[in-house]
DNA sequence: TTCATAGTTATCGTATACGATTTCGTACTT
DNA sequence: AAGTACGAAATCGTATACGATAACTATGAA
């Protein structure tokens, strides 16, 4: 657990599950995700489809390839005759994308909770204590990586993979923006635990769908609405 | 109105707005997307590129680039060294579009309704009365195309255009399958007029926004649970 | 100095070419 | 007759090459 990166699609794992050696376009397209993901291109980043593919030791046609399938997951922005460059941190983008994803991961949380075992949430539960602890150490980085565990272990029964990618596309772009509970709002992450543990409750109290989707939803949005009271202090 | 093809990307339709001739991988796209939702390419239909190409009088790169991003939307399946299929119509499949569009539906329905005018109620109403015509011609193709327009109308103004993105492929998915309402479960269209026409009226009456969702998210889910009961008789 | 314009460079978009892989058909064996 | 092994054809994946477009730079005029 704890890795950054989020398998976008379930077509895509399963196609990893081959022995195949994996095909030039697809191992960019990894190694490009990977890079802005981890915040090695940063939005706005230049990607020049030669000197990609001279790094790689490709040629252009499969980082093309790559750069098209990355612009269809919101992660690159691809201009004709221009060329691509990673997705930037415009706040509409970045709304957009919270609020997609609060209504994608209510659904998820609440499609997942009767399949939610005790196990799980025990695990889960270890994972939001790790939160804490990194609360206390100020680690926004492995602090984010450990917030997507704690809702992956939620979401590990999920019985319908395509609401699972939206909520790993909307991750990823998130990611892409470099954008941190706590950078956006200090004092955030500390309530996101608390609702965490919220959450987990009412999973474990068999709520019904409404109640957990709800819950699910607002933990999102309220990063979201923190965000925007911060940015429009004209309240 | 009333085209069958639905746009699938704001970046797309803003690329449009360009006065740029469309690129070649751009006009692959578009051609193979439209006979696919079109029905000219049936589920399982092998796509070779070669052929593709030289129909188009392109050559195979752009047409390549094409292919992928129908993968990415899932209208088609790619798989390595062996070519590209239109993407067929597994029953879990069409759960899980339905289940997710229900979803996102009803999220950009609740979303536009405020800004829904009575203008645009009234156009709604329009579709809706020819939607009710086509029942008694029995015209199914038509009743799904005026379905869609029904809710663009609704989803107009809709202020995210990532959630709308998101209906739209589910959209183009469920034509790739040619699941018109009619073929799955007969007496299911007449209901779903009667539905829009209540939603009509929550909208005019201002009903709050979780009343609204409800009411679009069950709209679609009612669909597919008349599948449902359809296929599986054994309630 | 600032703006417009022409020429240069960098980069993209696509065609062509060819090696790699799979699939299909045929002959051979049991 | 059924199954296997081999070879041929089809198709894919990627490299290379080159024309097209946009970005940049330098030059000259206002």
């Amino acid at each position: 657990m704890t890795e950054t990166a989020v398998g976008s699609s379930a077509v895509e794992s399963a196609a990893a599950l081959k022995a195949h050696p994996e095909s030039k376009s697809q191992q960019a397209y990894a190694a490009v995700k990977a890079r802005i993901v981890e915040g090695a291109y940063t939005p706005g980043y230049r990607l020049v489809l030669a000197k990609i593919a001279e790094d790689l030791g490709f040629s252009v046609v499969p980082v093309r390839e790559a750069i098209r399938r990355l612009e269809a997951e919101g992660l690159v922005k691809f201009e004709r005759n221009v060329g691509a460059t990673v997705s930037g941190i415009d706040p509409t983008e970045y709304l957009y994308t919270m609020q997609t994803l609060s209504i994608v991961e209510g659904a998820a949380t609440a499609l997942s909770a009767p399949l939610i075992d005790s196990v799980a949430i025990a695990r889960a539960r270890a994972v939001n204590q790790e939160m804490r602890e990194c609360l206390e150490h100020f680690d926004p980085v492995r602090f984010t990586a450990l917030n997507q565990d704690f809702h992956s272990v939620l979401f590990e029964h999920c019985p319908n993979p395509h609401i699972l990618d939206l909520v790993h596309r909307g991750w990823n772009r998130l990611a892409s923006l470099r954008s941190s509970t706590f950078r956006f709002v200090p004092g955030r992450a500390q309530e996101s635990v608390r609702e965490h543990e919220a959450l987990l409750q009412l999973i474990e109290g068999a709520a019904d769908a409404d109640t957990i989707e709800k819950a699910a939803r607002q933990h999102r949005a309220a990063t979201l609405d923190a965000y925007l009271a911060q940015a429009n202090p004209d309240h």
